[in-house]
DNA sequence: TGTATTATTGCAAGAGTGTCGCAATAAATA
DNA sequence: TATTTATTGCGACACTCTTGCAATAATACA
């Protein structure tokens, strides 16, 4: 399925560019704007995640947010990192750090998701 | 808060005993041949936690799943592991692999929920 | 540029999960 | 046995995410 360019998608995109975390499809919804549909609003998500604009977290709250793959390729900050929702300030970011772990050859690993919850470094240090 | 011994308490725990894995408030509905209502289940498993009798996995399908703290305290496998969510069994187990991160002192770490998903060892080995 | 194709969108509805208030019930204690 | 109050069922709610359908609009191509 061919994408095309809408100014729905670019004003998702900007607004996760802009934020510098991830966010939640409603938390997304608030920082547009114009109106645009709660369900559209998801596909697009879901698109960008299949095409792997974005990656998808599902945090401890049970729901998803999305975070821009900025560096999932090259740096070594990688594929597989963790998160850090903080419960102050209502954000999660990617963290830098790694996530390792080995298990033996007969598990097949598709999908990561760690996610630390607290109070993260700018909340903890005010 | 005192707590009462009850029948619907006693088969919730028996339930996840005999599984040895985590499970939903749905499959521990299912698994139990009385008819206990949902909201109660979700009280006496809620309160299970509270209590350190069961922790509690957020997986990555947004649900909660429910599991016996055998070894959370004593063993090797400890407060914090991994758990792997099998998309073919559709179970949930507690891994004896521990989550190990370094994050700066100024984060301060109140949960953690690892979760890998993937098909696990059973059902890759047949 | 005009037209056909079909991806995208809004709307409404639905499925599923988890919570809460309230009144009825029953476990624990004296 | 009588009292206290934790527990339960019921109904209702809030919330997240998805889906079908018809209308709209981006894209490619004549
Ligand atoms: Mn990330
Ligand atoms: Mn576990
Ligand atoms: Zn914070
Ligand atoms: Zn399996």
């Amino acid at each position: 399925m061919k994408r095309r360019n809408t100014a729905t998608k670019e004003a998702v995109l900007s607004v996760l560019n802009a934020s510098g975390k991830a966010m939640s499809q409603s938390a997304i919804e608030k920082k547009i704007n114009v109106d645009i549909n709660r369900a559209t609003i998801y596909r697009v998500l879901n698109n960008y995640c299949e095409d792997g604009i974005l990656h998808r977290i599902v945090a401890d709250d049970g729901r998803q947010y999305f975070a821009i793959c900025l560096e999932c390729d090259e740096d070594r900050k990688s594929l597989h990192h963790f998160h850090f929702r903080c419960e102050k300030c209502e954000t999660i970011s990617c963290l830098p750090e790694p996530v390792n772990f080995s298990l033996s050859n007969d598990y097949i690993v598709e999908k990561v998701n760690c996610i630390l919850t607290g109070v993260c470094k700018d909340c903890s240090t005010s």
